[in-house]
DNA sequence: CTTGTGTCCTGTAGGC
DNA sequence: TGCCTACAGGACACAA
């Protein structure tokens, strides 16, 4: 569930935290977390000795990027937390922990075992990882322009809605902003990506950097599940701003027509089908 | 290359 | 009460 919103608030919670901090102990309680090096040894030598420089973030990806070169790489996939701990606190679902310098650790916790770590040489993509080599434009860069994504729609027979979640195309969307994006918009997520007209396009480029920037603002999506919280713990205040998603059978804020949900590329997609065209 | 489907993994919600 | 199934979702493997 965490998206660009969420690894970012993530990132700017953990960054003070952890920056100068060096890496002391590395414990693996479920070795499929590891994605790379492919022994857990491998992983932990990689790793132990080394300081935090400073915290990234590309996509839905959070790299720790430490001395000598090297990185390491999260991502939290569907349930992944984590969390610092200063006391002797053990998080549920720890599958990973970093013993830090200054009598402190950072817990990776996830209960479904999807989200992966890597230990890496800086801009080193192992198998597993090759996604985050072709990944496209931040959509909250300058970068992303309404010309690039037409480009990227061009041709194109599929969902539009199918295309915001292809990370070379929209990296760092995911399920939830997708959905309000196109809500912004006044798309529906049905359509065929290239035969939306230049100022649908315009108007979604506009609407996936203002739904990603206020994900940020309102530091992030904690649905009921409570799946994604801070890393203190803390929830996120958009969901109280969400338009669509999740609220299906709900009046739409703006017509009071009622949220449909359906499936597409075995998502569930939720839209307004007065304001969406 | 493009598109759609299945798989990974586990906890939870809902049905009976 | 308790078992069983469906579902959630990001990324990738694979088939058509």
């Amino acid at each position: 569930m965490p998206e660009l919103p969420e690894v970012e608030t993530i990132r700017r919670a953990l960054e003070p935290e952890l920056a100068g901090r060096t890496i002391r102990s590395v414990t693996v309680a479920r070795p499929d977390i590891v994605g790379y090096p492919a022994s857990v040894g491998g992983f932990s030598r990689a790793l132990i000795g080394r300081r935090i420089e400073r915290l990234g973030r590309t996509g839905k990806y959070l790299v720790l990027h430490l001395d000598g070169e090297r990185d390491l790489i999260f991502h939290l996939r569907l349930s992944g937390h984590l969390e610092v701990i200063t006391g002797t606190r053990k998080p549920d679902y720890e599958r990973v922990r970093f013993s830090l310098s200054g009598a402190r650790a950072l817990s990776f916790a996830e209960p479904r075992v999807l989200g992966r770590v890597y230990a890496v040489r800086s801009g080193q993509y192992p198998p597993g990882l090759t996604g985050m080599a072709r990944m496209g434009p931040e959509p909250i860069s300058t970068a992303f322009t309404c010309d690039f994504l037409a480009a990227q729609f061009r041709g194109r027979t599929a969902p539009v809605k199918s295309l915001l979640l292809d990370q070379r195309v929209c990296c760092g969307v995911g399920n939830i902003y997708s959905d309000e994006a196109l809500f912004r918009a006044g798309i529906r997520p049905q359509r065929r990506a290239g035969v939306l007209r230049k100022a649908e396009v315009g108007r979604l480029a506009a609407s996936l950097r203002s739904v990603l920037n206020d994900g940020i603002k309102w530091c992030g999506t904690t649905m009921d599940d409570g799946r994604y919280v801070m890393p203190d713990g803390a929830s996120g205040r958009f969901q109280s701003r969400l338009a669509v998603f999740g609220r299906e059978g709900e009046r739409c804020r703006k017509c009071s027509s009622i949220i449909r949900r359906s499936r597409i590329g075995n998502r569930s997609t939720h839209y307004c089908p007065n304001c969406q065209k």
